[in-house]
This record gives structure tokens, C-alpha cells and sequence, in this order.
DNA sequence: CGCAATTTTGACGTAGTTCAACACGTGTGG
DNA sequence: CCACACGTGTTGAACTACGTCAAAATTGCG
């Protein structure tokens, strides 16, 4: 737990969307061990371990055996595959309080890669102490279960908004909606975004090409749906935008 | 164990792919109970069930409660939601051998409709005894989150070919690979296929009008890529059909 | 500052949509 | 048995949203 925290102050500063463990996605795994009388050891040994990426850094590539689960505590990574042209493809977005990874453990290795966006950070748990550690604490069993399957949760929605050959405008309102609630704190939630990702990854994980996607940018602040001004966007109305994203 | 397989004669003669335990995704849930010397009897008594699906019969709707989790043993099923305007997306299809609803556990609740096509059925394992399973059979809970985790690949597989707005040739082209490596047993792969599924459905998931498929489909059979004869498919060139999947 | 990377704008081409008609099979009722 | 409706699938012609290519504008960084 130690871990989890020691770098806090440092990188609040950098970056204004800092998870500590309470808002941490790995939670429910290093809170029986926090908690439980039997193992506080383990914990602070090794379960999880803060590490720091700068930007365009690998957190793991694709078809690497599986070793270790991660969450995102700031920044956000990209999460990419490679095509048969040797383009880039983006599958999603991990902002802070989300996993990395944590779909490897069926074929047990990862199946894409996992990049930096900017400077962030991630707690990293190794998988094998992660079991090692299942086997003796029970309660841990069942919580990495709930947390895997939050986690698919969270992907899932992130990929529906794509699916269905909406309008690039439908695309991008859908988009704009899933990156806000995503980033909100659920006590707090923001109508104004600091996009990390530029456009052209915006346009890649969109399947649009860059201009379409900055005409379209351009049409929703023409039609006062958004504000932006370069990578800061407020969005003005919420309701007409997720009007707007479900057709 | 015994339910799994009981109405598996009839079953194999309306439907050709039906799957017996040996290759039912539950299977490492199934397993350890089947063999473990503590827990026969829970397994007997409620653990898997089968169930007859008849066609458009939905298995469960969006939003409500959790409770069972299912496998295919025969039939397809299509997850579908409901947009703003109730016209029915399709998410995704669930083959025999695959599962239905794993991915509810987090918000305890179903995030789709799961809708039989065809005559079908499945292998019904109702959550809460699962879990108290899980309580007293040591190794079925890692069992689960492998289980779970497979799905997930499976679901991201298919989610994966669509994205990136191909051209409506390359999307068909990749929906039948995916669906011809899930249909084939692992010990033989098929290249001719019965598609329960209508060009609507397929036209509805790939995110086209059903007159753009139309096209698509007749191209790809001019183009000596497939034959088509109704619902049964052959690909005929199954190498070229990958390349074109791939853009 | 100055260069490179990123983003925006414009003009034109094309893939897929839209709308409309037709073809085929199946079930229903007179 | 034919007439008709209805679901499903195919084909044709005009329209349009997005892609493509080219160039300008803006941003960011050494």
C-alpha cells in the first residue's frame, strides 16, 4: 500500500488527474490484503509497485507472455495493435482508476500494446504473487473476479459507442460523452476535459480520417454544443450531445 | 453433469453443431465439481441445467437483476440493445461452446438482451450457487476467471473486426473468417458454413444497410472469394478472404 | 526565433446510403 | 387452388457523407 502513495504529491502536480488507492481500480485487490491480519506483509513486499512511464513508452507489447496486471494512476495509455500494414490501430483508451492487461490471463499473454499518452503511472501487480496471494487470502478471489469484470465492463462501453456506422458527429458526441464520465470523479463530475490524446489518435481509435474529424470538431463548437480551445474542451450541452451520439 | 448431456440425441439432429460438455465453455467450471470427491452431489442437484431456447425467445433483458450465467450448447443467440429511437443493435452473436451474461457480475446486472436465433439451447448456472461453490471447491474459482476471461477474448475478437470503418468488403470478409473459426470444432476446421443468421442480422452487426450487403455478398461470389447458396457459405479462398479482412 | 509536428481549410472523387421496384418463398384465408 | 400479405433478399439510379489530395494556419519545442 506504501507503494501506492509515495509518488502522490510529485505527479498531482504534473497532471491534475491523480487516482490514489481509493479511487483505484486495483482496490478491491489490495484492500482484503491492507485489511486482513494475515498477510499485511505480502502487501507491502510486493503485490503492487508504483512505476513511472514517459510518454510514448510500452507498458507491454502485444504476444508478450502475461506477467503482471497494471492500473492507471495518471496519465492515460493507449491501448494499440498493429495491422497488416504496419499502421497503428487504436483499440481503446485506460484513464486513471482503470486496468491494463488484466484480459491476458485467458491466453496468457497480452493480446496489444500498451502505451503511454503523455507522462503517467501505474501501479503494477505482478499475476503469479497476485494467485500466490489469491490462495491464502479468500476474500481476494472473489474481488478480482468483481474488479476483472469491471474492467470488461468499462471496455465494453468504450467500444459500443463506436460500433453501429453512426455519423462521424454521432461518433465524436459518443466519444466526448465516454471520455468525460470516464475521467469524472464520481463525486464530481466535469463538463470540462483535458483531451491528452491528440487528434490523430482521437481520429484513429474513430476510424476518421484527421480532417473529417476536425471538421466535425469545428461543426460542434459552430453549433455551440462544444467549446474548445486547443486541447481543453468544455462541453456546453450535454443533453444535445447525447442526443446527438445515440443518432 | 447428467443435464448437460441428457437431450443431447435430439438436439444433434436439428442442429449440427451442437457441443457436449467436452467443449462447453463451462467445462472448467463443470470439471473440477465433476471430478472433486467433495461436491458430486452440487453439481447433480443444481449447478448446470439445460435449458431449450425456441426461436426469438429472449434468455434474459437488458438491465435486469443478474442471476444465471448461460453456456450454448446448441443453437446462436444474438446480444442486442435498444437504441434511443428502439431499433435493435446487435452487439455481437454467442456460438455453441461460448457464454452468455459472464460479463454482468460487476454492476450485477445484464447489459444486453441475449435472444435465441433459431431453435437453441443452453447450460443454465445460476450465479449465487456458483459462488457458494466456489466457497467449498478450491480450484473452481480460478477455474471462473479463466472461464471469464476467454469469453472476453472471444467477445474482443469479434469486437475487433469491426472497428476501424472499413470498407463494407473487408467487414464482411472478416465476419465470416471470425465466425468460421468459431464455428469449427478445434480438431477440424470447416470452410463451409450454415449461417443461422439473416442478412439483416449480419447487415444490423456489421453496421450496413441490408442492400449494401447484398452487394457485398454477390461481389465476393463474382470475385470467386465465396460461394453462396441461401444460408450455406463456402469460402472458397480462405487466404485471400484474411488478406481482404485486413484492409 | 525557427523548424517540425499538429491541426485546419478547400476542392473534388467515391463508397455506401437512400428510395423504389422487383423476385422469391411461405403461410393464411376465401 | 388461387389471391394476397408478409418477410427476406436482390437490383438499379440518384444522393451525400466521408475520404483523398493539396496547401495554409497554428502550435509546440529546442
Amino acid at each position: 500500500m506504501k507503494n501506492c502513495t509515495k509518488h502522490k504529491v510529485t505527479i498531482e502536480k504534473k497532471c491534475n488527474s491523480y487516482v490514489d488507492c481509493n479511487h483505484c481500480a486495483m482496490e478491491p485487490v489490495c484492500l482484503p490484503i491492507k485489511t486482513g491480519t494475515q498477510s499485511i506483509t505480502l502487501s507491502d513486499n510486493y503485490l503492487s509497485k508504483r512505476i513511472s512511464t514517459p510518454p510514448n513508452s510500452a507498458l507491454f507489447s502485444k504476444d508478450e507472455p502475461l506477467d503482471s496486471i497494471y492500473a492507471v494512476t495518471s496519465g492515460v495509455f493507449k491501448i494499440t495493435d498493429t495491422n497488416e500494414s504496419f499502421e497503428e490501430q487504436i483499440l481503446g483508451f485506460r484513464f486513471p482508476g482503470e486496468l491494463i492487461g488484466e484480459d491476458a490471463i485467458y491466453p496468457k499473454k497480452y493480446a496489444y500494446n500498451a502505451i503511454a499518452i503523455g507522462n503517467s503511472s501505474v501501479c503494477k501487480v505482478v499475476v503469479s504473487d497476485l494467485m500466490a496471494c489469491s490462495n491464502i487470502v479468500s476474500d481476494l478471489q472473489f474481488n478480482l473476479i468483481e474488479l476483472l469484470n469491471r474492467q470488461s465492463y468499462i471496455s465494453q462501453k468504450e467500444f459500443r459507442a463506436l460500433i453501429s456506422r453512426k455519423s462521424a458527429e454521432s461518433l465524436l458526441a459518443a466519444f466526448l460523452i465516454n471520455i468525460t464520465q470516464r475521467k469524472s470523479q464520481p463525486d464530481h463530475v466535469t463538463d470540462v476535459l483535458y483531451l491528452q490524446i491528440s487528434r490523430d489518435n482521437i481520429a484513429n481509435f474513430l476510424g476518421l480520417r484527421r480532417e473529417t474529424l476536425s471538421r466535425i470538431f469545428t461543426k460542434l463548437q459552430k453549433d455551440q454544443l462544444i467549446e474548445i480551445q486547443g486541447k481543453n474542451i468544455r462541453l456546453l450541452e450535454l443533453e444535445k450531445l447525447t442526443l446527438l451520439a445515440n443518432l
